[in-house]
DNA sequence: CTGCCACTTCAAGCCGACTTGAGGTCAAGT
DNA sequence: ACTTGACCTCAAGTCGGCTTGAAGTGGCAG
């Protein structure tokens, strides 16, 4: 009896079951039967579980995750993706580094209104263009 | 005549007319009268539209940004929440950098599949733990 | 055998930041 | 004076990723 009811699978993965059932219905795990109502997982879906956790923080939708794992559900992934998104990843990058400093800067400057300090007036205006497309939503996280 | 009806703060500022009307009803800007049904506003508005778009490029909601302004209209930015919101994008940058370099290993990965690769692996569990808490959803990029 | 209660389904709700649509107004050009 | 059409308001819709609630089911402890 090694498979997992969708409890066991939510306290190892540590996510919550209405959270598996949208997955399951996504297609982004499949349970491999039921004892009476009840789902059952194969304990390599803690693994998928992962991959998908690993797909989402790198900034993946469900649905381009839906899409990486082949029809007999083997993940294909594919490297110019992932190289993509890698190149995608660097750019927010050094949006977000230019958008620290600024801050960090503007926190620091002893100028008496931030409007009048220069750097923090560059950043706004780059901010304005357009130029920062930095913000995402961060993935809520269990405090 | 030097009032700007809401198209030409919308051409001047890249915004559509739709969000600067919720920006005015949610009391991030404010239009100094009107002319028949029409807004009009002071052509400070665009300063105040860049430090918007700096403070929402910066991860801060619409709410927040909305409390940095003093009930004048005056910005009243705390350096201190400015620093903190300078760390809280560090941990950000580091979090993306390890999916950047993880991303970029795995494209380059010989490995028959990713979930052999040891480095993938790791990233995995990282990113199952809630270790790397990255993804922030873009803001909506004008192309 | 009974009762409990963790599971089930399905539809609806939520959040943030806007956008869209219907129906109305009015300044300005002809 | 009339038409035009850009602006107005207000309500509702959108999107992604879930959560919540009501109502039902059934495995298992006692």
């Amino acid at each position: 009896m090694q498979d997992l009811d969708i409890a066991a699978v939510a306290r190892r993965s540590g996510l919550p079951a209405s959270t598996l059932r949208y997955y399951e219905e996504k297609g982004l795990i499949a349970s491999i039967g039921r004892r009476g109502l009840r789902r059952l997982f194969d304990p390599g879906v803690l693994e998928r579980l992962a991959l998908i956790a690993l797909a989402r923080a790198s900034g993946f939708s469900l649905d381009e995750i839906a899409a990486m794992f082949a029809p007999d559900g083997t993940p294909r992934i594919d490297r110019q993706q992932l190289a993509a998104k890698a190149e995608e990843l660097d750019r927010t990058i050094r949006d977000l580094s230019a958008l620290r400093d600024g801050l960090r800067h503007a926190a620091a400057c002893p100028a008496p209104s931030h409007l009048e300090c220069p750097t923090f007036r560059r950043l706004m205006q780059a901010a304005a263009a357009g130029t920062i497309r930095a913000p995402r939503r961060r993935v809520p996280q269990p405090d």
